[in-house]
RNA sequence: GGAGAAAUGGCAGAGUGGUCUAAUGCGGCGGUCUUGAAAACCGUUGUCCCGAGUAAUCGGGACCGGGGGUUCGAAUCCCUCUUUCUCCGCCA
């Protein structure tokens, strides 16, 4: 959520900012001033209604005490007609406030000034990009049917135990995924990030503060009896740990990190590209969260890109990494980088990782603010998120490349985890 | 699931209808003293909204777990929800 001091003060700014994003924010921007100016007004004539009760009371408390009590009789009936004006206005000030906030809800994040227009996924950039990409044999499998072949992912298993997206991991195929979040976890861990293990469940406070909601209500499971969400990302129950908070200066940046599983409706979505691992309704991921002194974010996004670019490296799997255009970040990221990892035998680039900057949009929404030495009014940080890494396709990409006719090899960083060092 | 108790500032803790403008202590910040530090002493202290001002600041309003109510007036009384603690039950 945009703060409205950007709004007030700097209203051509937004809307320009916005186009890149390829959203129209003119009308929107005057109907959020429109209100806001309504709102001012009201709270101005709230007030003075409530600061003359107040003198009454205060007048006929003293009159009670000085034992005149026909005189405090008198000032009583003065404050009927002040009550009821103050019932009055407190409804409609609450009424202007949602009516407001649900337009203010509606405006995307600005994206950064480095952020370049477009559309879509054609239109982002290629910041760099490292490994090799190794011709495979002719007789390589996609690894739909490498998961079959050597009986470590079971999808008809998971379709009867829950439905289609929910793979049973078996025996290697199991432990791969515990390596691996084992590997993720304690590559943080000495890049300085702090683990957490939250629930993997929330309330909707927590969905409405990183943005979920409202607008991906659709692509959540609600847990309807207690009106709870399962997460579709450790962004939501991580960053919310920071909701109405208020920090210090000296204690940014703050890092974080969580595994958890991670639970996608994903409604609407069929095909080839969303074959076998590509595309799963729970999914396992390692995320890693950034609360960062708004001097200093950028600097904490890149330090994001390199630990990510590092574990990548580790696992030795051709990669890039592209920056999205304007068209194709999400409503609350300001900078987003994606990185794609290389499938040697679906010949085509996955997304393992995004890692963005929602500046104070997210904070604005958690209430998330500090204090700097000195300084008279709290400001609100600016919090990073990324993937560190989310699991499936990574293991989609190493199957396929590391495939050989005696087994698929594991790689170096991850034989200590798995204790194998080929699927066999 | 049953019975009882509680929720107050960064923390501890007083406050049962009207100077609560929330006592006091601890902590934090600033200062005096000191070569420096500690101790002692003095001062200061939260968040949000509205208005005035270039600004320092000033004025008004809201906030004592959340929501609602009674009253001219609520931290204080009533209803409701949530959470925590104690005891009992159940349980990996």
């Amino acid at each position: 959520m945009l703060t409205l001091n950007l709004i007030r003060e700097q209203k051509d700014f937004v809307v320009e900012r916005l186009k890149i994003k390829n959203f129209d924010a003119a009308s929107l921007v005057d109907k959020i001033l429109e209100l806001d100016a309504i709102r001012r007004d009201t709270q101005k004539n709230y007030d003075a209604i409530l600061a003359d009760i107040n003198r009454i009371s205060k007048e006929i408390g003293e009159l009670i005490r000085s034992g005149k009590k026909a005189e405090a009789d008198a000032a009583k009936t003065k404050t009927t007609s002040l009550k009821e004006e103050s019932r009055r206005l407190a409804e409609r000030l609450d009424e202007i406030d949602k009516e407001l906030r649900s337009e203010l809800i509606k405006l995307p994040n600005l994206p950064h000034e480095s952020v370049s227009p477009g559309h879509g996924a054609e239109n982002n950039v290629k910041v760099r990009e490292g490994g090799v990409i190794k011709e495979l044999e002719e007789t390589a499998l996609p690894h739909w049917e490498l998961i079959k072949k050597y009986d470590i992912i079971d999808f008809e298993l998971g379709t009867k135990l829950t439905g289609a997206g929910f793979p049973v991991y078996k025996g290697k195929g199991a432990k791969l995924e515990r390596a691996l979040i084992n590997f993720f976890l304690d590559e943080g861990e000495k890049a300085g990030y702090k683990e957490v293990l939250p629930p993997i469940v929330v309330n909707e406070d927590s969905a409405f503060a990183t943005g979920q909601l409202p607008d991906k209500e659709g692509q959540m499971y609600l847990i309807g009896s207690d009106n709870y969400y399962l997460i579709p990302t450790a962004e939501v129950p991580v960053t919310n740990i920071f909701r109405d908070v208020i920090l210090d200066a000296a204690d940014l940046p703050i890092k974080t990190m969580a595994y958890t599983p991670c639970f996608r409706r994903e409604a609407g979505s069929w095909g080839a590209h969303v074959r076998g691992l590509n595309r799963l309704h729970q999914f396992d991921k390692v995320e890693i969260v950034q609360i960062a002194h708004p001097d200093h974010s950028y600097e904490a996004l890149e330090e994001m890109v390199s630990h990510v670019e590092g574990l990548v490296k580790k696992l030795g799997l051709p990669y890039r990494i592209m920056k999205l255009c304007g068209g194709d970040m999400s409503f609350t990221s300001a900078l987003t980088y994606d990185f794609e990892v290389w499938s040697g035998a679906q010949k085509r680039w996955l997304e393992v990782s995004s890692v963005s900057n929602f500046e104070s949009f997210q904070a604005n929404r958690l209430k998330c603010r500090f204090r700097e030495k000195g300084g008279k009014q709290n400001r609100l940080v600016h919090t990073l998120n990324g993937s560190a890494l989310a699991l499936p396709r990574i293991v989609a990409a190493l199957l396929e490349n590391n495939q050989t006719p005696s087994g698929i090899i594991v790689p170096e960083v991850l034989a200590k985890y798995t204790g194998f060092n080929i699927i066999d």
